[in-house]
DNA sequence: TAAGATAGTCTTAATATGCAACTATAAGGG
DNA sequence: CCCTTATAGTTGCATATTAAGACTATCTTA
């Protein structure tokens, strides 16, 4: 029986990725049609939006994205209107972010597209599986972002 | 209860996302250190291993790899002296692939390491846990290889 | 007012990757 | 037997991505 496992051999990493892969592959190509911009753009968007009037260093150190690319992200954003900025009335080196109508609009796209492609995604779990699944991977998502599974791996 | 989970406002897809780049990001560095071999590298060796004699247009095909890309994976694994290759006796166009000790050896570093992270990685869930993870990512990884899914993410 | 820290931008260089042209050989058709 | 087309595999090129670090401007502290 198990052995019809097509996936027996491989690794847990490897089908995650596979898995994740494919997901997201899939997604990019449906939001940058529906929205006009990828996803990382989306999800500064919606930072920005959840906490307006944040700043650049703030999504910097949120996603974790290098502060080049931060900016750029940022620059489009602008560019494209869905966001804009204003300095800070404290401190002249900052600037502080908040959507546009438009955004928020986008934001609004990108929340709809992103719950149908959920709905398809998991179309084959049933809610109790679905419900498991977010589980385990919550616990996992934990795990390897704690210091103990990063000292782990390094002690040879 | 369910309130306690940080993870609860993220997408499935975001999720399976951050595990495997957190993981494939950390095993990608171990893997380079222990065996002087990036992943997609050991996967080849891995795939003549198993396949002694098996041509370039094989590998390509089965990892979907590009034939630029798998021509120089092959070329770099030959330059390391872990595999060799030998033209065919019936067809002059095609070469075969086979491992040196060297790249036997390397596989088999490489299978010892992949066991420890992989140990590493699954440490927070039970037996019954995981493999209930595994049952629900097999389905999941058929699913989004399934044309039925990408019909389904097309139509509007 | 000088020294150093912080916010944010921009240039540059390295790397990755796909495409398409190219060589060499095989196979089939007249 | 030649000509055309197909297949195996390689390589050059063009492009996209991204990190690093230099740079400007402003703030803070002494």
């Amino acid at each position: 029986m198990s052995s019809e496992k097509p996936f027996k051999n491989h690794r847990l990493t490897y089908r995650l990725n596979v898995i994740a892969d494919q997901a997201i592959t899939a997604n990019e190509s449906i939001f940058l049609r529906e929205t006009g911009c990828n996803i990382r753009e989306l999800r500064v968007l919606r930072l920005i939006d959840d906490s307006p009037g944040t700043t650049f260093a703030e999504i910097a150190r949120i996603t974790g994205f290098e502060r080049s690319l931060t900016s750029r992200i940022i620059q489009n954003l602008i560019a494209e209107a869905l966001i804009l900025r204003e300095n800070s009335s404290t401190d002249a080196r900052v600037f502080q972010l908040f959507t546009t109508e438009k955004g928020r609009e986008v934001r609004r796209i990108g929340r709809t597209v992103s719950d149908r492609l959920e709905a398809v995604l998991t179309r084959p779990l049933s809610d109790t599986e679905l419900d498991t699944l977010n589980q385990l991977l919550w616990r996992l998502g934990k795990w390897v972002s704690s210091s103990e599974y990063q000292d782990l791996l390094e002690q040879e």
